[in-house]
DNA sequence: ATCGGGCCTGTAGCGACTACAGGTTCAAGG
DNA sequence: CCTTGAACCTGTAGTCGCTACAGGCCCGAT
């Protein structure tokens, strides 16, 4: 089951946890920073060290940003987990919001490729000054 | 033509071309700060004042951002437009580089809204601990 | 002990705006 | 002519989600 425990695995550095996981040391630097990791233990001399719990939330966080949840979301997410209360409603309402936020994307998506290849299908491709596509973008009419 | 000459129309205040192009104000500021709309003569209190031109060309800018061009873009269409010797080929290759990225972005997003829905569908809607939409954030083979 | 890679902090930059704060100007009504 | 208040001005900082330094410290293999 999904719960985040510290589980004892091999200690990973942020160079190793950043290999594994594909995302950049910079970036797991900045998910600490605003709070969507926790702050890990250090070694004496002040290197970050992760155990294989920090591996699961950050591929948690990798996997949710690649769905397009915002950062703000994957908090809200992870809050839900961490608690452990979250209810499976709660986790569907949040999918659903994304899933309808994807759709009217690709909707003014489509409509977009349809303005431009009309208006690059109206193109000679000649060096004519009098271009289409230009006339196209001044015409307050499209 | 679309050639952007001084055109003797009504003169226009920012807030009054603001709202004939549905441009915020403080963004066509910025439009101005960041070269895309040239500096406009000013009247003796330094408000902006704008003629036709402008309009068209404010509208052009819109009308390009709504489009996906990015401000750079932008930039290199006017410049094409103001040198008056842009070719056809020119625009029709910019324009069709466009296309080709919003093309890929519907792919990318036609992906991920399955993911999404199957990831959504699997869940009960209850109250349930496990739910299908963590478990599946959880899992690295998705 | 030394070397060089990896790690540290802190800050600044990106794109494309948006949102102030604190001040000035303009035009309409009295 | 004067007052009012809406609209305008500049300059700076914030947004989002990173990314890229600079200038240092640590760590482990030789």
């Amino acid at each position: 089951m999904p719960s985040i425990t510290v589980s004892r695995g091999p200690a990973l550095t942020i160079g190793a946890l950043s290999k594994r996981t594909g995302v950049n040391i910079e970036t797991i630097r900045f998910y600490e920073r605003v709070g969507v990791l926790p702050k890990p233990p250090r070694s004496a001399g002040g290197h970050r060290i992760y155990g294989e719990d920090q591996l699961m939330r950050l591929g948690f966080v990798r996997r949710s940003r690649e769905l397009g949840f915002s950062l703000d979301e994957v908090r809200g997410l992870l809050h839900l987990v961490d608690g452990g209360r979250y209810t499976c409603a709660e986790v569907k309402a949040i999918t659903l919001d994304r899933l309808a936020d994807v759709r009217r994307k690709i909707a003014d998506l489509r409509r977009l490729a349809q303005t431009l290849a009309d208006v690059a299908g109206k193109c000679r491709g000649g060096k004519v000054p009098d271009c289409p596509v230009i006339e196209a973008l001044f015409d307050p009419r499209r």
